[in-house]
DNA sequence: TTGACAAAACAGGACAACCGGTCTGTTTTA
DNA sequence: TAAAACAGACCGGTTGTCCTGTTTTGTCAA
């Protein structure tokens, strides 16, 4: 965790990047885990150890917060685990597919599903605010788009033919925020296989019979349920 | 819309059930609109005509009100959404079908994008309530139920050999799930028919080669953007 | 190096609006 | 005639924001 700042009665050091790193840290564990009108500023002061004064001075509204967590955070996190992994995958199909294993085990091993902060934040806030909006669908469309161009790779590379770069795009974001979705209310982190399954075996075009013994899925229901 | 009671002043006349009737309306359409927790007690019972003391007898407490309805209101809409048109269809992907392209087509007609009553409301609950948490698992698993028992209607008949009924009624429900979440974002429809051909072109099973002129996806942005 | 000084950074209280819930009392109805 | 249904005021706590003041820090002339 980032260092709170040290009890020096008298003295005082100025970390302005420092602070408002510690802010925004706070905000998205915050708003992830009990969402944004749920987090009172206070709150987040608290936790950050920061005065009101301090934190209006970064963040003159609260709107200002959830934007910089969505444009700074958000975005980051779509990148690091869905972006980043699909551009380095060997092809799409194979990048969208090591993704979702990685998503499931992670899950698996916390024991417990606090859902994709993408669609908890869009949810909430898409209808709240146009600014807010705009973020969370930019991000969304850089995310399509980055699959999209890995088809698109791969075609030129001679494969994936008959694959719909768009459609193929959106079916693997709607799978897996729809799956996250699933898997956080039922605190079940086994339908994201279920999903990642049916994609490979229905959605390869190199699949016209494979019935052969499907690996029992495991129904792997999450034990602890605590908050944050 | 429901009627509001008579101003007739030294007279009045009990209906608890038209009473609740209103404010569950009223609570149904505010929390799709603008979420549970951007939801007072104060603007409901504006909205609904009704006074603290009445909305008190009926619901103790916002929880209730909430409880209420997801079980009676958010059930009921994925039942006649979803499920009814799933177990009438002729087939498991005929009933999928079906559904996507009929949301689909009622988004367009109307200009705006709410969301999924479901996936709005389990986003921004299912963290914060175990009961609430719940009665939204339970939703979603009668939801999964209905597609895999079709799969395995369809089985019986000597179709679909080949699918496994959770699995592609778990990628059914998270695709339409994450299809509405970006389609809301993005306040643009056509998300769902990128997803439901992308399904269609690759989940067929008896897909090994189509590669003919694709219909060209028709992108909708939606022009107006009100809040309700 | 120092001292002046303006701007940035931070402290902390104040506040008005609002929220959800409770309470007492009245009216309707079975 | 008692219970259910409804009216309406009331309250403590919380929320987001604002405001005034203090401290730190960077800058630049002397």
């Amino acid at each position: 965790m980032t260092a709170r700042p040290k009890v020096r009665p008298g003295k005082r050091t100025n970390d302005p990047e420092g602070l408002r790193k510690r802010v925004i840290d706070v905000a998205e564990a915050s708003f992830q885990a009990r969402g944004y009108h749920a987090s009172s500023l206070g709150d987040l002061m608290a936790a950050a150890g920061v005065t009101g004064g301090a934190l209006h001075h970064h963040f003159p509204t609260k709107k200002a917060l959830a934007l910089a967590v969505i444009e700074e955070r958000v975005a980051a996190a779509v990148e690091a685990t869905w972006i980043a992994p699909v551009q380095a995958a060997g092809s799409a199909r194979e990048g969208v597919r090591s993704v979702f294993e990685a998503v499931a085990a992670e899950l698996e091993q916390q024991g417990f599903v606090r859902g994709c902060p993408l669609n908890n934040l869009a949810h909430e806030l898409s209808l709240a605010d146009p600014d807010l909006r705009a973020a969370l669908a930019g991000i969304f469309s850089a995310w399509r788009q980055a699959i999209a161009d890995k088809v698109r790779a791969d075609q030129q590379a001679g494969r994936e033919q008959d694959t719909d770069p768009q459609r193929f795009a959106a079916l693997a974001v709607a799978t897996y925020s729809g799956a996250m979705s699933m898997a956080k209310t039922a605190q079940d982190s086994g339908v994201l296989r279920d999903c990642l399954n049916a994609l490979e075996q229905e959605a390869s075009p190199a699949s016209s019979s494979k019935g052969e013994a499907v690996a029992k899925r495991r129904r792997r229901v999450l034990r602890q349920y605590k908050a944050f």
